[in-house]
DNA sequence: GCAAAAGTGTTCGTAGTACACCCATGA
DNA sequence: TCATGGGTGTACTACGAACACTTTTGC
C-alpha cells in the first residue's frame, strides 16, 4: 500500500536507512518492424555480471523521477534520438518484475516498459553500454538477467494489443500505406492477412487512419503506388481485429 | 534495467545506502460482486497521513519477497481468509505507480494488484488497519494517496478483461449458475445482457464452463432452479464477448 | 508483356441480436 | 394464479473469410 504509516507489518518503526534498501530500475523492450521482421533494441553489457551478454536497455530510476520519466530518459540516451522525438513515441508500462533473486548484486525491482518505434534509427551505442543494436527477435542468445522473460511478455502483450487497439500505427512512420500497416500485423502475428479484407476493416473503422489529402503517393518498390494515410484519433478498435488463430482455437 | 553494473547512468559507484532509498509496497484492489453491485475491500487508515480515510489494503514488500508473494500475504492478513483459500484466488498485477510525490513521507513505489474474489467473506479488520470493510464501488469518499486512480484503473482493467478472458468465473463460487455468471458481467459493465444469447455464447465457447454432472440444481430465490456449472479449463475467449457499447461506439 | 502490389466487387457462412415462447418453482 | 427466473427456438442482420477481377507501376 504505502497506506498505513511507514512502519508497516514487519519493521516496527520504519527507518529508510535501516536495512538494505530496494533499487528501482526500468527495463525497455523497444520493438520495431524492419525488413518484414520484428526487431528488438539490445545493448551489450560492459560489466559484470553478465558482461558481454545482450540485455534490454534500461537504468535506475532517479530519486525525483517517475518510472515513466526514467524510461523516456533512458530511451533517449540509448537510441540517441532527440528528446522531442522520444516524447512522442508510444511507451507503455508492461509489468514489474520483483523476484528477490533476479539480480545477484542487490535487491532490484524493475518496472518494464514496451516502446514501439517506427523507422530504423540505427542506435549509436551511446551511454555506458558497450554496444547497442537492433537484432531480429529470437536471433539473439539468451539475454542477461530475466530479460528473456520480459521480452517474451512484451511480444505477447503487443500481439494482443494489436487486436483491439490502434497500436499498429506506432510502428509506422507519420505517413504510411495500408500495405505497410498490414506488414506490421503480419510480422508481429506471424501470419498472412487477406489484403482486401484488411483494407476494408481498417478503412471502415472510424478514426483508425485518415487519408492524406494531397494525392501524394509513394511506391513500396514496384507495383501500383499506394495512397498515404496518417494515424487517426481513435485508440480502440471496435470491433477488434482478431488474429486468424483466434477464430479456430 | 538492473542491466549494467549497479553504477548506472547517474550515481557513479552506486552505494545502496548512499542516498534516500526507495520503499516498495503493494496495493490491492480487491473486488467482489454482491447484491448486484461491485464492491471493493477498503481499510480505514489508523495513522497519519490520511488518518481516518479509506484506502486500499496493502503493505510493504519484505526483503526476501516478490511483489506477488507480498500481495498474497497482505490479502490473507487483511481478509482473514485461510492461506489455502488465498492461494487459489485470482490475483493479477495491475501496474506500478511511481510518482515521486505520491507519498509525502518518503519515496514509495507501489505495485498494484487486482484480486477478484467470489463470496462475501466479511473481513475482520485484522492486521493494523483500524477497520476493513466491503464498500460499494463509488460509494466511498475520496481514497487516500492515489488510490482513487488505482481503483479506477483496476475497474477498467477488469471490465476489459471480461471481454476476452474467462475471468468472470473468478467472481463466482466454485459452482455457479449461468444467471450468477451473467450477473457478474452486468454488474461490472453496468448493462443488461440478453439472457438466452448470453447462455448460448457461454455454452458454445469451448472450455468456458463445464456442467456439474450430478443433476443438482440450486435456486436463486424463486423461479426455476438452474443447472450448476464449474469454471472450465479455458482462459481466453475466442471470439470475445464484447460489451454492448463496443458495437455502437 | 510480365510480375507485383494496390484497389474494387461479390459471394458465402458464421455469429451476434432481438425476440417469442415454454418450463419450473415459490408465494 | 401469478410473478420470477431458467431454458429453447427462430428469424434477421452484420461482419469476416475467401476469392475473382481490374488498375498502375517497374523491369
Amino acid at each position: 500500500m504505502n497506506g498505513r504509516t511507514p512502519p508497516p507489518r514487519p519493521p516496527e518503526g520504519y527507518d529508510p536507512h535501516a536495512f538494505e534498501p530496494f533499487a528501482v530500475t526500468v527495463d525497455l523492450a523497444v520493438l520495431t518492424v524492419r525488413e518484414e521482421r520484428l526487431h528488438v533494441l539490445l545493448v551489450q553489457r560492459a560489466h559484470e555480471p553478465h558482461a558481454g551478454e545482450w540485455a534490454l536497455p534500461g537504468g535506475f530510476v532517479l530519486p525525483r523521477e517517475s518510472a515513466e520519466t526514467a524510461a523516456r530518459r533512458e530511451l533517449a540516451e540509448e537510441t540517441g534520438l532527440p528528446a522531442g522525438t522520444v516524447a512522442g513515441l508510444h511507451l507503455e508500462q508492461l509489468r514489474t518484475y520483483s523476484d528477490p533473486d533476479r539480480d545477484p548484486r542487490m535487491r532490484v525491482v524493475s518496472v518494464a516498459f514496451t516502446a514501439l518505434v517506427p523507422g530504423l534509427p540505427e542506435p549509436r551505442g551511446g551511454g555506458d553500454a558497450a554496444e547497442a543494436r537492433w537484432l531480429p527477435y529470437g536471433e539473439h542468445g539468451p539475454l542477461a538477467f530475466d530479460h528473456d522473460r520480459i521480452l517474451a511478455d512484451a511480444r505477447e502483450r503487443v500481439g494482443a494489443k494489436l487486436e483491439y487497439t490502434c497500436l499498429a500505427t506506432a510502428f509506422c512512420p507519420p505517413e504510411f500505406t495500408l500495405g505497410e500497416l498490414r506488414q506490421v500485423y503480419e510480422t508481429v502475428w506471424g501470419v498472412e492477412l487477406d489484403r482486401p479484407n484488411f483494407r476494408r476493416k481498417v478503412l471502415t473503422t472510424p478514426g483508425f487512419v485518415r487519408p492524406v489529402e494531397g494525392p501524394p503517393r509513394r511506391t513500396g518498390g514496384r507495383g501500383k503506388p499506394a495512397a498515404l494515410y496518417r494515424a487517426g484519433e481513435a485508440t480502440a478498435l471496435h470491433p477488434p481485429l482478431l488474429r486468424p488463430e483466434g477464430r479456430s482455437a
